[in-house]
DNA sequence: ACCCAGGCCCTTG
DNA sequence: CAAGGGCATGGG
């Protein structure tokens, strides 16, 4: 059984996973669907937490409503680590980032937040994206006072089924507003059902994920990797595109998959649909069961590298 | 002003 | 199929 103090919370909080986490007071909030999360540092070095020997003392895990450990299912210490690094072991970029920010975890989200998140978050910017969904929580989402502090949990599906359209505008979505409000109805009147979706293989789920307006393989890929425990999902989205054509050209451009390289600038890293599963498949086979992993590592490091703060 | 952002949809050729 | 334009919005 691993030991949860090898992992880094800011780095694995801060890597475009979640959006709705907030740091104040050395604690770390988030909302994750009904329940409200508290990692509690009661400690002054908290950018370095998986370097810290004594992690686990330092450490509190609370929650709202009470939810014991939740933190074993949020931080996915079910997963064997030990067992993922060595499945990837055989790709040399991938295993010197498991070592160099080896604190690095895949988060598992509540389905339903993760899929409006993913649906807002297509053609926009992080930053924008948390702003779209704490806006949604503030107007939708039952308001909790803890303490000194307020939150919002987020909003079920019926809440946001009965909002309308300008109503969601107002809250920053812009053209995704129609397909939030459409795939909440259905899964507020039973049409697309999570749960079951949630057990299928991974691309059975997919095509059920796809089916909705406004998810397409990359949102899809989100979805069933951050929640619905695809752990072999890989995102591919802009930056990702980019780390792939640096350090994996040789997979991306065999039997000339792509032609991108002569579009300009804002079109250079977008996939069709077509190459975009072409290239899926091929990962998939490289990488194997753990691929997500591969791609959230790969993911911070690109943005990393590009100076992205957020 | 222009480009870009954890894309996707729709129309045309 | 592939290509191209449009879409809302805010930051750099």
């Amino acid at each position: 059984m691993r030991n949860s103090k090898d992992i880094d919370i800011n780095l694995s909080i801060g890597s475009g996973q979640v959006f709705l986490w907030e740091y104040h007071d050395n604690s770390w909030y988030g909302i994750h669907g009904k329940n409200i999360f508290q990692i509690k540092l009661n400690k002054d070095n908290t950018q370095d937490i998986h370097k810290d020997q004594k992690w686990d003392e330092k450490i509190e895990y609370l929650s709202y409503p009470r939810w014991e450990h939740w933190e074993k299912y949020f931080f996915r210490l079910d997963d064997n680590f030990d067992g993922i690094k060595k499945s990837l072991s055989h790709d040399q970029k991938i295993s010197k980032l498991l070592e160099q920010i080896s604190g690095l975890r895949i988060l598992r989200q509540e389905p339903f937040q993760c899929i409006i998140s993913f649906l807002c978050a297509s053609n926009t910017n992080i930053p924008r994206i948390r702003r779209m969904l704490y806006n949604l929580t503030k107007k939708f989402g039952e308001k909790i006072e803890l303490g000194n502090k307020r939150f919002y949990l987020f909003p079920e599906p019926k809440d946001i089924a009965n909002a309308s359209i300008m109503e969601l505008i107002d809250c920053g979505l812009g053209y995704r507003a129609k397909y939030v409000k459409t795939i909440s109805s259905n899964i507020s009147n039973g049409e697309v059902d999570l749960t079951y979706i949630q057990n299928l293989e991974y691309l059975k789920a997919r095509i059920e994920l796809i089916k909705n307006t406004g998810i397409g393989n990359k949102t899809a890929d989100c979805i069933l990797l951050f929640s619905f425990n695809k752990t072999n999902s890989f995102p591919i989205d802009v930056w990702i595109f980019r780390a792939l054509e640096k350090y994996y050209s040789w997979l991306i451009y065999e039997n000339n998959i792509n032609n991108n390289k002569e579009k300009k600038d804002s079109k250079k890293y977008k996939l069709n649909p077509k190459k975009y599963d072409i290239i899926l498949n091929k990962l998939e086979n490289y990488f194997g069961e753990y691929a997500g992993y591969a791609q959230q590592y790969l993911y911070y490091y690109i943005r990393e590298s590009a100076g992205k703060k957020w």
